[in-house]
DNA sequence: GTAGATGCAAAAGATTTGCAGCCTA
DNA sequence: TAGGCTGCAAATCTTTTGCATCTAC
């Protein structure tokens, strides 16, 4: 098991136990199921996937757990396109997102001008950030030149 | 009337035209509306305020009548939250937002810098915006205050 | 043993859509 | 006059919730 699962892991156990709450077979499941994922995910992927495999583990279980780990940090939602929400875990570097709206394509990017400026931002208003959320809205390279043919 | 009350109008009606659609005395009501709005709206806001103006307009036409508008760029989803969605006139100098998760309170901001930003990585990566949203979340200063007390 | 978790089905919201009648160009 | 528009109700889709049952601790 790789060593930033475990961390994980440790985490979310450690945060149950203070809260009172208890480390279930469904939530390891769910938990070890997006630390797979590579990228974005959305809820009904791990639903259909828990499906797939035979795994017991309920929309609504889906949907709770994945709340607890939005509050811990461990997940954000990054992307709110088309009526759809896209997760994804919080642990690689953090990055933000070029969405096409033709093709649904998306570009990851990270600038950390933007994110200096975003904290100072914050600084000024003294407003304390937990996690924000930057999508670029248009039209992605290879639609723009399927439009000129 | 105000000046850019008219010229968002035009814009409205010559779209309009070139697509073969019609401009009626809904969708009039509709960009009436949402220019009057200073800030922020939702759908139900606009719904509401018919009613209570005894203004027949339905919520699917002022949904279909949004979606319009958006693919024109005449107003902008600027904030999703807690299945929210926050709409914005996208006429006056563009503004990113900073929301408070403890009371809902939503403070704009603007940074040219980051605007500048976005646009150069944009250019890197050959994709023409057409609208981007930065949502931070986090804790106001009032919250935050409440907490220590 | 007990508080918390789960699964199910139902509910709640937000948004879209089919359709019959209406209206703009 | 015709094709687009509207209002309504129904349908969809996402997410939450009530409740009886189950389970981690």
């Amino acid at each position: 098991m790789a060593c930033l699962e475990e961390i994980v892991k440790e985490k979310f156990k450690k945060y149950l136990k203070e809260k009172g709450l208890r480390y279930t077979r469904q939530r390891e499941d769910i938990l070890r199921k997006i630390l797979e994922t590579k990228g974005h995910f959305e809820i009904e992927d791990i639903v259909l996937d828990f499906k797939k495999h035979n795994l017991d583990v309920s929309r609504s279980t889906v949907y709770r757990t994945l709340n607890i780990l939005k509050e811990l940090g461990i997940v954000n939602e990054v992307i709110k396109f088309k009526n759809k929400t896209l997760y994804e875990v919080a642990l690689k570097e953090h990055h933000d997102h070029l969405v096409c709206e033709k093709c649904g394509k998306i570009i990851e990017f990270h600038s950390e001008e933007i994110e200096e400026l975003q904290n100072n931002i914050c600084k000024d208003y003294n407003f304390k950030p937990t996690f924000h959320r930057l999508e670029i809205y248009g039209i992605c390279e290879d639609c723009q030149k399927k439009n000129e043919r």
